[in-house]
DNA sequence: ATGCATGAGGG
DNA sequence: CCTCATGCATA
């Protein structure tokens, strides 16, 4: 049982699952590129009218604890983006070296249902509402002398840092041109990389339209996708390029299939303790029988989806999402009262 | 659409 | 070890 603890990454075919899994007999293997995942991409996309509500109820910003919402451009090269040209403003806020900040609620609540008289074309609400923090970012620089905006960013030209409605409604909008002009996600994902050099996959413009991304990380997409719309549109009828680059062989280890018990009993212990030190992990992994780096990882992930924008939680009561973080990290097993 | 995973960057 | 951005493999 478990996943052959044996080997580390064994891509060897043995997919030989708990007990109580599917077989899942493998149909057949393309090859070693999964290019095909346009296919069915395409059929969700076109019937997926889901009807989840997004609202961001949850306050959960996400800034590791570095401070700059917009770093000068550490990360954005991340995998291989030969051509870059992001227009970030050098701005770097300034916010207190404490531990780990909790900003408190950045996405407003919206409860999806927007003004009836506004359409979505550019209704875009300046309410401003991003950090939480007490004064993080103010007014950028701007030139000496030459400020002749009378009216602050309200058109769909993103020019700073979106608010969160922006987001979501340009998620929407994304969307629904998406389809429209009938691309799938994986599409998007591969003309973005041929168009300006940073590919993507198929989940990473899944999560931007279902706002399952962090906002920064949301802040830095928009751009792309947006240059994205207005090429698609623009060329709406031109062959776009066929080509996808498939260079892939990266080893990686088998998804280990957490069974829904065991899950249970983690998000209990994640309720009580979202950051478990080392030995509680190995004490956690011992009792449910699963690797520690399975459950390190999965302690992980949880987190950052606490972080995400779409807060998978319906209404929430006592919004506090914010845990008290008395100790950062390692030094004990956690007490847990 | 999502769950588990990898990796870079930071301490 | 953690956070964060991303994605292969799945359900």
């Amino acid at each position: 049982m478990a996943t052959a603890a044996s080997n580390h990454y064994s891509i060897l075919t043995s997919s030989a699952e708990p007990g109580s899994m599917q077989q899942t007999p493998p149909p057949a293997y393309r090859d070693a590129h999964s290019l095909l995942q346009s296919e069915y991409t395409t059929l969700q996309s076109s019937g997926g009218t889901l009807g989840h509500a997004h609202q961001w109820l949850t306050a959960a910003l996400s800034h590791g604890g570095e401070g700059s919402p917009w770093p000068a451009s550490p990360l954005g090269e991340q995998d291989i983006k030969p051509v870059e040209e992001l227009q970030h403003s050098p701005r770097q806020a300034h916010l207190v070296p404490q531990s780990q900040h909790h900003e408190t609620a950045a996405w407003r609540a919206t409860t999806t249902a927007h003004m009836p008289s506004m359409s979505t074309s550019n209704g875009q609400s300046l309410i401003y509402s991003q950090p939480g923090y007490g004064e993080m970012h103010h007014e950028e620089h701007h030139s000496p002398h030459l400020s002749e905006h009378g009216h602050p960013q309200s058109l769909h030209s993103d020019e700073d840092t979106p608010t969160s409605d922006d987001l979501e409604q340009f998620a929407k909008q994304f969307k629904q041109r998406r389809i429209k002009l009938g691309f799938t996600q994986a599409d998007v994902g591969l003309a973005l990389g041929t168009l300006y050099g940073n590919v993507f996959s198929q989940t990473t413009i899944c999560r931007f339209e279902a706002l399952q991304l962090s906002f920064k990380n949301m802040c830095k997409l928009k751009p792309l996708l947006n240059k994205w719309l207005e090429e698609a549109d623009s060329t709406s009828g031109s062959p776009t390029s066929l080509d996808k680059i498939a260079a892939q062989g990266r080893k990686r280890k088998k998804r280990t299939s957490i069974e829904v018990s065991v899950k249970g009993a983690l998000e209990s212990h994640f309720l009580k303790c979202p950051k478990p030190g080392a030995s509680e992990i190995n004490s956690l992994a011992d009792s449910l029988q699963l690797e520690k780096e399975v459950v390190r990882v999965w302690f992980c992930n949880r987190r950052q989806k606490e972080k995400r924008m779409t807060p998978q939680n319906g209404p929430m009561a006592g919004s506090e999402d914010v845990y008290g973080d008395a100790s950062p990290h390692h030094g004990a097993q956690t007490p847990v009262p």
